[in-house]
DNA sequence: CCGTATGATTATAA
DNA sequence: TTATAATCATACGG
């Protein structure tokens, strides 16, 4: 590749003028291709085109980049990426601040992204030209140039990774801060209590409703079938883990149970009779109750025909009910009689929660 | 403010 | 997949 320049211009000149000129240059071109070529042939690209095809789909997903340009080839085709979280949450209370912080994000985002493409542009054209330029002095073909312009976008294409990249991680952090429910918690409508608490106690012996009972439920409660899943099982934990606490709460509800079943006719419809209260039981948890009870006077120990809080292990089984003794939770923690003086006075307001 | 109540999430196991 | 247990982060009442 020498040869041709190591020459005064004058001889250059001459030599551009030769008629050979032309043939001589491709034969250098191709030789030129095939050296470089033979040296680094193949880009690697595999894992970070992988890669930035997660952050696309997800910022696509996330609503940052908006269907409309997308201007470079290339690039795989927009998938479906319908995305499944997009649930019915438009509250559109909360989500005003949530948008407009976001679309700040875009905003940003997009106007990074133009920047890059237009010093990509910029930067290849002007490299373009050089090459272009000097294709005159030196064998320089076009494929070379072609490869150069490859080589440029790869570098910006990296550099707009990162940009995707942090977007996301702004997004994700948005996200968190925003939509995590937690931030946002509200307490269930009294109906919604009314309505959970009901089922809970009325089925103690087996507190897990099937899932069409947990429809019904998030029916008449007006709320999720999901938040009556989440309920359950914070009030399972809850309750085995303090029953002294929920005392007040089992004998409210189970007599207003009660009532209830009178009122519609007075059947047996109620699961947690049938165990034998026979024995051991009652004094778990009745006594502390019966001390308390002046807050709750309609109750009177022997009117509520069920009182349905057994002992049993709920995972094992509801129907074996003779050996709650010695279960594990409640054995080990007898709530009622030796708790009740020393951890009662804490627990108040059983209501009242909105 | 502080302590408790409470809904939701996370980690883990069966 | 669902249940438990622990934990988080807020709501609420004093």
């Amino acid at each position: 590749a020498t040869i041709t320049n190591n020459s005064s211009f004058k001889k250059k000149h001459a030599l551009n003028c030769h008629r050979m000129k032309p043939a001589l240059f491709s034969v250098l071109c191709e030789i030129k291709e095939k050296t470089v070529l033979g040296i680094h042939g193949i880009q690697e690209e595999g894992p970070s085109n992988a890669q930035l095809m997660r952050l696309d789909n997800m910022l696509l997903a996330e609503g940052v980049s908006r269907p409309e340009r997308r201007g470079r080839g290339g690039s795989a085709a927009a998938a479906n990426t319908a995305t499944p979280g997009g649930c019915p949450n438009d509250n559109s209370l909360e989500h005003s601040d949530y948008r407009a912080k976001l679309s700040q994000i875009r905003q940003i985002y997009h106007s990074e992204l133009e920047k890059y493409e237009q010093a990509c542009r910029e930067f290849t054209t002007h490299v373009t030209n050089l090459l272009q330029e000097q294709s005159r002095m030196r064998p320089v073909s076009p494929k070379e140039i072609e490869r150069m312009v490859g080589v440029i976008h790869g570098k910006f294409n990296a550099i707009q990774m990162q940009l995707k990249q942090s977007t996301c991680e702004a997004v994700m952090t948005l996200r968190s801060r925003f939509l995590d429910a937690r931030r946002k918690r509200r307490n269930f409508s009294k109906q919604a209590t009314e309505v959970l608490n009901e089922y809970f106690y009325s089925h103690l012996s087996n507190p897990y409703p099937s899932e069409e009972a947990k429809e019904e439920l998030a029916r008449k409660g007006g709320i999720t079938v999901s938040q009556v899943s989440n309920w359950f099982g914070n009030k399972r934990i809850r309750y085995k883990k303090n029953m002294g606490k929920f005392q007040e709460e089992a004998t409210i509800y189970t007599t207003k149970m009660a009532v209830d079943t009178t009122k519609v006719g007075g059947l047996r419809s109620q699961a947690s009779c049938p165990s034998t209260p026979s024995s051991g039981e009652g004094q778990a948890v009745r006594p502390a109750v019966t001390q308390e009870g002046p807050t709750v006077p309609p109750l009177a120990p022997g009117s509520s025909p069920c009182f349905s809080v057994h002992l049993s292990s709920w995972p094992s089984d509801p129907q074996s009910l003779s050996l709650q003794a010695k279960s594990g939770w409640q054995g080990a923690a007898p709530p009622a009689s030796t708790a009740s003086p020393a951890g009662d006075p804490g627990s108040v307001h059983s209501d009242a929660s909105n």
